[in-house]
DNA sequence: CATGAATGAGCGTTCATTCAT
DNA sequence: GATGAATGAACGCTCATTCAT
């Protein structure tokens, strides 16, 4: 009987071996500089065998990104919890999100190429629904503290979901031009200077006058 | 004569017709999903006259990239003119951003996807360079404005080079998120509506209490 | 089991197979008139499986030319196995080179056509040492008899390795001549003739007075 | 009148312009890694105005082989003018290819490099046959100085025209073995003291005994 | 389940040659 | 005669995916 479980557990932990892969060289070389033959290699299978696990380069790719939103995922929830007050809240988000860009880069950068890219077209729906519910899942925190505002009338009354999908455009925005290296040449100031002036703005922006 | 006048009138406009079918086939697939042979075949040339006009597949992309770059220029430019008043420059840059995006879709895609990929590497440094340029222009329109709002004590004294850079990306990311399809699914208002309201927010955020 | 050696087995047949291929190609069109399709075709293989068993073009060349050298050096071996006198030595070194021209005439032009040319900068140097290692021990049959030749008192005290190199040279180029078809119409002899000659020429002058 | 003479002469005058252009770029880089842009571009002339003048670049190549046979021609007929006697002769005959070898190395190796390449095919008739005719002029000063030997009995009497033709092969063999660079890890001795060496094999192996 | 040999469509780029002007 | 834009057939090499064992 146990030998079912044992079966799936060996399973499981064979296709995280392959993510592990997937997740250095992806990392390192892009999605198009990456070849299912270097992920093979480290994984330390064969290159039929990554097939048995997922159906394509591109359904790797995209579990990988999985895998970044539930991290960032878990990252709101610490962020928020035990936190009063909206403000308090969406400064704590906001926080997180620079720390998840600065320490878990890789996984920004993953979770940004996808939109756009060609790879979303070459993912089962199932895969892609996936995705789609955990970033709403993300956005969920930012809706959250901002009707905590609104209802507490400091917050001018309008679509929470409309503007937690302008905080969090922005920030995406913000962290993505910051990555290109020749920004650096412009920016006087530091980017942690800079994030938390964009967070201030940001706040200072919500509020009701 | 005049003869070599019009040859270089012709040589001109056959790279424009390169540039053009480019502008076509990049918008549609992407860089790595488009071919030079379906750039040839769009532009009815043979592949080889493509690489008489550009030196790659990279420098024909981002020689789209340039163009592009300039006609945002432009449109800042007239934006501002004859505009009184730093918040009045600020809605009318945004909201020239923003008919950019969408009147210019295709290349706001390109001029977005330039940053973090290859394809800068496979540029020569001069190409490169005046993309910098270019880009930095834009930037400056900002940067005017919100000096201009420093200077009449209406915006907290701080670098206004970081601010605009925090604009800027902002806008990029809203633009971008808005850009996914199924992100539509979320959003209970319009895209104008939206983006109406991103600009308040960035205003009402720069003003000092 | 054994599948293991079986599997090897047959590994070793396929690159016989490509490399049997390619030397009907190479041999016929020159290294430049190759084309890996050909080879491809000849070997009734896809040409991306040419790539499994060898680097690139040049390798598989280089492979040829490997093959070529282990049969000169086998040659030579059998030539002077069990013969005594340097003399003797020589005369059956020159005609195991002869025959080594005429009967496997491919093998001699592909090794002739190595040096000099930009093939052998883009193989391996481990390759290209191998060789250079099989080039050297055919040399060292004529070193040997020579020195003989010399230990006997016959021939000159002089460096023998000097005297091998020009010999080989020598018949390489007599060889090479005759190659060229039109040479032919010159020659009032039979190439046969023309060997015999020049064994005598070199024997004799190889002798001191 | 002179009009048409002219003409010729500039059309004259034009085609050594393309052919000191073409030497320049085929001596540095060899037939295939020559284009005929760059010669066109040395030449200071368009890549059309090349097919004026040669019909192929292979014509353009082996128009470039016929002068470096001129020269060895002139070499060869300086090298035994006014000497007496066979063997003076032929030594004079063979410092004298040494020395085409050492300061026209690039003509040398262009002149062998026609023989078995694809170059030869791509040529006309015409071209070819003046080729051939050249080379048999140069090997016939080697014929006259074998018949002088015989006629005066110092050399076994046999057919002149197989010596000169095996002394020629010999000659080029040792010359070309001499370009590889890493024969020259084997040489213990200078390529000077190589070819007296085998200038004097060459004459003490014709002497008769 | 695991393998890895085999596939084959595809790609960016080159370049000798032609030909309308 | 001179030009140089245009051609188009090649070419070496890659790599995601398949499938017999």
């Amino acid at each position: 009987m146990g030998t079912k479980e044992r079966k799936e557990r060996e399973r499981a932990a064979r296709r995280n071996d392959i993510l592990d892969a997937a997740k250095i060289v992806f990392f390192d070389k892009g999605f198009n500089g990456t070849t299912m033959d270097q992920i093979a290699e480290v994984a330390e299978l064969s290159k039929g065998s990554l097939y048995l696990h997922f159906q394509s380069k591109e359904e790797l790719y995209v579990s990988i990104l999985l895998e970044g939103l539930d991290l960032l995922n878990e990252k709101f929830k610490e962020a928020v919890s035990g936190i009063k007050g909206w403000e308090n809240k969406l400064r704590r988000i906001g926080q997180a999100y620079y720390s998840f860009y600065k320490e878990n880069n890789s996984y920004f950068r993953i979770l940004f190429f996808l939109y756009h890219s060609e790879i979303a077209n070459h993912v089962s729906d199932e895969l892609y629904q996936r995705c789609f519910e955990k970033g709403l899942s993300c956005l969920n925190y930012l809706n959250q503290a901002l009707r905590e505002g609104m209802d507490a009338g400091k917050i001018e009354l309008q679509d929470p979901m409309g503007l937690s999908f302008i905080l969090w455009g922005a920030f995406n925005g913000i962290f993505f031009l910051s990555e290109e290296e020749d920004h650096k040449r412009l920016m006087p100031s530091s980017m942690d200077h800079l994030i938390r002036l964009s967070i201030d703005l940001m706040i200072n922006g919500l509020k009701r006058r």
